[in-house]
DNA sequence: AAAAGCCCCTGGACGC
DNA sequence: TGCGTCCAGGGGCTTT
């Protein structure tokens, strides 16, 4: 999955392809993704004009003309294909490796827009869903309420991040995951935004606050951290894992600059350092940290 | 209310 | 080659 650079990576490329143009044909290969599709799905899609395609979170969101919205969520595994008109250009985008000897096995959903291109998606683990709501229905939504500040705007400040952390007990890493106080961050970018905090992911999230309520220097740290770090997965085109195979742009790039994630064993980065990465585990998910640079 | 488990699902890597 | 086990970028739901 995705975590947010990867969804606005995916939002990045279908953009050009979906605004502007309207769904002429709609094709689900199987009744459900994590959840059953909304009743008429693809009849209520067939004729729409997307007006625009935007992120939340790490939600993909489809307005259309018609005044409803599709919501995508990509889970673990999904990815989307494009396949323009002319046939000639066929670009991978998204997190996961092609099924090798089987490629239409878990390509569920299929798109044919106005201006001929085809967006297949996939997701081998279906952890991911689409869902087509009403404008009033969105901010009601379970899925979209009590989702917390989105990370790159200006509501992620120290303050707002002691604040949240004030009188929690949970350790810094559940901290974070939890979408209700920053949403878009996954395993990934937790663990590399508490390296360049020099912040061990054991820690409680009460390391973030003052006697006070304000922000600790760790706090400001942390901040600064995350934004950095999204900033430039962003940059980087997102992090592409089990797929080393695709070299025409599409890839990401970004995990070959992870600091800690998936490197046990191996040595910090960090100048002077050079103790080995461990791995533990928080909430059943992995956790990467240096046990030299992280206190 | 907050925190901690359990579970959804498929496939790849690894050990025997 | 064929198991069995563990692991994987998420998060909803249930239980404590």
């Amino acid at each position: 999955m995705p975590e947010l650079p990867e969804v606005e990576t995916v939002r990045c490329g279908l953009a050009p392809v979906m605004e502007g143009e309207k769904f002429s044909d709609v094709l689900c290969r199987r009744p459900d993704l994590r959840f059953p599709f909304s009743p008429k799905f693809a009849e209520r899609l067939r004729g729409a004009r997307v007006t625009a395609l935007t992120r939340r979170a790490k939600y993909l969101l489809a307005h259309l003309s018609t005044g409803e919205t599709l919501l995508m969520h990509l889970g673990m595994s999904g990815r989307f294909l494009i396949q323009l008109a002319d046939n000639l250009e066929a670009r991978q985008i998204g997190t996961y490796e092609q099924e090798i000897g089987s490629p239409e096995k878990h390509a569920h959903v299929v798109f044919t827009m106005s201006n001929g291109a085809q967006v297949t998606y996939s997701d081998p683990r279906r952890f991911g869903y689409m869902l087509l709501l009403n404008a009033d229905e969105i901010a009601s939504h379970r899925m979209m309420k009590g989702l917390g500040i989105e990370p790159l705007g200006n509501e992620l400040t120290a303050d707002y991040v002691a604040a949240r952390a004030f009188g929690r007990t949970t350790d810094l890493k559940a901290f974070l995951m939890d979408q209700r106080h920053i949403a878009g961050l996954g395993n990934i970018y937790v663990c590399e935004a508490l390296f360049r905090a020099r912040l061990r992911p054991t820690r409680k999230a009460a390391v973030l606050t003052k006697s006070r309520g304000g922000p600790t220097a760790a706090c400001e740290r942390l901040v600064g951290a995350i934004r950095d770090v999204l900033r430039e997965a962003i940059d980087a085109g997102g992090s592409t894992l089990r797929d080393y195979r695709q070299a025409n742009g599409a890839a990401g790039a970004f995990q070959s600059t992870f600091y800690v994630y998936g490197r046990e064993g191996e040595p910090c980065h960090n100048t002077g350092c050079g103790r080995a990465i461990r791995r533990t585990s928080q909430a059943g998910r992995s956790t990467f940290y240096c046990p030299s640079c992280q206190r």
